[in-house]
DNA sequence: GGCGATTATTTTAGACTTAAAATAATTCAC
DNA sequence: GTGAATTATTTTAAGTCTAAAATAATCGCC
């Protein structure tokens, strides 16, 4: 057995074959310009119909999961961006009472933020409304399609947040 | 034939379902945090190795494809962002002499941007280790999942861009 | 108990982004 | 040819975003 295959991790893949990962580029193109084009159509249909913008209903849809509220941090976690991101976002929402902030027990360092009631009686409605947006966006998609494309959207998902921890751990 | 299926567009097909369309929701969930996951890496990998950011590295990539150079108007369609956003970029691109700004012939209203030589070199030594990196970051998809990943958000992208494309159309 | 390391948040500076209004040039119908 | 509509770009104002430094509080170890 002289010319058996050895599996390849990634790494090691790319270091010898030097080529111009014309595929893999192409589909990480795609993976951009669905986004931008949900992004956008979304984005525009907030403001004109509601008058919000794309962050700030992001960040009340994940305290509308959360009946309790949850930590700056952990907001900016689950939202993928950074703390200061995140502070300043909350101060425009609490500035239009959409969302309050009260420190958190047991750690004065943390500050809990959750929904007022006007701010969750809104976020119902528009994400009642961005519901029917995306399933019009993505209607073309068959069942199967769709959770064919979510299966592998997972994959690349780990595949890329395996790429990022690689990072911290030499 | 009294119970044929007639078949529905998505519009219709959202208004006769008035469900909380979670598979789609959660299927625009994973896009967008693919996009987050690739995007954010990129974008440190390049300010780190290359210092420089993703949005001038995109903007580089666009020209790098023209070589004539492209109008303003064009940049900002292919990357999918405002009129004035490119503004910004070439300013701060023309600024570090990267690219350069002409005339356009025929028509005073516009002008030609294309990438100086220094340019040009510092764009291919970036485009080959981005190309690297991308292939690393989606190392784990097989290359049947690829393609198939690859249409999937073909159909995705065709999809939302009707959707987009219906405003206008009345 | 005290002190260094960690954690949560805010601040800062600069860049990016949008939407909308303003400028300037072209095109087209007449 | 003239003027209205269109097109290319810039400007403006406000918001979003990042990276890095600064604050402030907690934790862990002795």
């Amino acid at each position: 057995m002289d010319d058996v295959t050895i599996p390849l991790d990634a790494e090691t893949k790319v270091a010898e074959r030097p080529d111009d990962h014309k595929t893999e580029l192409r589909l990480w193109l795609r993976i951009f310009t669905c986004k931008m084009l949900i992004e956008g159509e979304v984005r525009r249909r907030l403001r004109e119909q509601f008058d919000v913008t794309l962050p700030r209903f992001d960040l009340m849809a994940q305290l509308d999961r959360a009946p309790n509220g949850m930590t700056l941090g952990e907001l900016s976690q689950r939202m993928m961006v950074t703390n200061g991101n995140v502070t300043g976002l909350v101060d425009r929402l609490a500035a239009q009472k959409l969302v309050a902030r009260r420190p958190a027990p047991h750690d004065r360092r943390a500050q809990i933020v959750s929904l007022t009631a006007e701010g969750r009686k809104a976020f119902r409605a528009m994400a009642r409304a961005n519901g029917n947006w995306i399933a019009e966006i993505l209607g073309d998609l068959s069942p199967g399609e769709t959770s064919e494309l979510m299966r592998l959207l997972d994959k690349a998902k780990a595949s890329a947040r395996k790429a990022s921890a690689k990072r911290g751990t030499s």
